[in-house]
DNA sequence: GATCCACAGGAATCCTCGGGGT
DNA sequence: ACCCCGAGGATTCCTGTGGATC
């Protein structure tokens, strides 16, 4: 039934793109002064998860490479690299810089350094949950290598500003702000279409069925591929030659639980304990918390510690804080 | 309404780890 | 073998906020 299982990847950036035409010139826009061998502007993508952020800096910027003969990019991730050394190290792998840093410490700076004597072809980096960067600075820094242009990607435009300088705030205020809304029914099934033309055989499955699981995404494109993943899984396993609505409906939580595990993987011991109390307990205040927590845990981290996880959990999405001050509780998200 | 209290979160400082230099 | 350095997490200290209590 499968044909090209690549398509089911949430990874996977078609190259072909219909549905986002007014963000992918927007994008493209801003980035076109590269072609002509200019400095193009910054840009910062925001929508919500699953609004296609990634793929169309992804797809803008292969685009451009086929326009330019010469043009260096680099893909971060901010939440995985979110530390200063790590986002600078990706970088420098991205122009083939890296071959004799070792160590996890070089002296400071170093990394920055080199980036800044990079005087090869335009490079455009993507700085995707640039909010979960720990150290905002860097953005100076790489604001000040002309050499670089960066997309940023956020879910929250205030995510990024809020926690910045008034000389980074007032130097990014200019960059291209591209808003990217969820997607409908209609879009979400169109998207789906795509890749199971392209993935599957034909008559695996119809309109109808892909529009019962944009229903169940709410929205959001990587739900809807998770859970066409996961039904075209099943549907193979029981040797089936078509997605039932059957197949769809069974596999929901497992894909939606499938995408949380991704993010709940991420979390230190300490996060996940955390995590686990208020999902359990459904909601809870935090001074009850923090005794469960203690509990739970054989060497408990200090209260203040304990917010700053709880504050990362709520970035996540995984728990939602209800008010600000005394009487806070925590709920899990869903 | 004054005061208290529980809690949030910013800033400075401390601590630990891993690796380089001597 | 020893010291030193930088990074990053944890802790300490602190101020601000708003509901609770009188």
């Amino acid at each position: 039934m499968i044909t090209d299982a690549r398509v089911l990847q949430p990874e996977f950036v078609p190259n072909d793109v219909k549905h986002r035409s007014a963000e992918v010139s927007h994008l493209s826009d801003t980035l076109h002064p590269i072609i002509d061998g200019n400095r193009a502007s910054n840009s910062l993508l925001y929508g919500p998860s699953g609004a296609g952020k990634t793929c169309i800096a992804q797809y803008t910027i292969e685009q451009l490479r086929e326009n330019v003969v010469d043009l260096n990019h680099q893909y971060v991730n901010c939440w995985e690299d979110h530390t200063r050394f790590k986002t600078l190290y990706t970088l420098l792998e991205g122009i083939d810089n890296t071959f004799d840093i070792h160590r996890k410490s070089t002296p400071k700076d170093e990394l920055l350094d080199r980036l800044r004597e990079y005087d090869g072809p335009p490079y455009v980096v993507i700085l995707d949950e640039v909010d979960q960067l720990q150290d905002k600075s860097i953005l100076y820094d790489l604001y000040r290598i002309p050499s670089i242009t960066m997309v940023l990607i956020t879910n929250r435009e205030e995510d990024v500003f809020s926690t910045l300088d008034d000389r980074l705030n007032s130097r990014l205020e200019s960059c291209a702000r591209i808003r990217f809304g969820q997607y409908n029914i209609e879009e979400l099934v169109a998207i789906l279409e795509d890749r199971a033309r392209w993935g599957l055989e034909p008559d695996a499955i119809d309109t109808q069925r892909l529009e019962v699981i944009a229903d169940y995404a709410a929205g959001d494109a990587r739900v809807a591929i998770g859970i066409f993943r996961n039904a075209t899984r099943t549907a193979r396993q029981n040797g089936d030659s078509q997605i039932t609505v059957d197949v769809i409906d069974h596999v929901v939580p497992e894909a939606k639980s499938e995408i949380r595990q991704k993010t709940t993987d991420k979390l230190t011991d300490h996060q996940l304990a955390l995590y686990k109390i208020i999902r359990d307990a459904g909601e809870i205040g935090g001074g009850e918390l923090y005794e469960a927590y203690c509990e739970t845990v054989s060497e408990p981290k200090t209260q203040r510690t304990m917010r700053n996880h709880l504050s990362k959990l709520e970035q996540y999405n995984l728990v939602f804080a209800n008010g600000n001050t005394r009487g806070r509780s925590y709920t899990p998200y869903s």
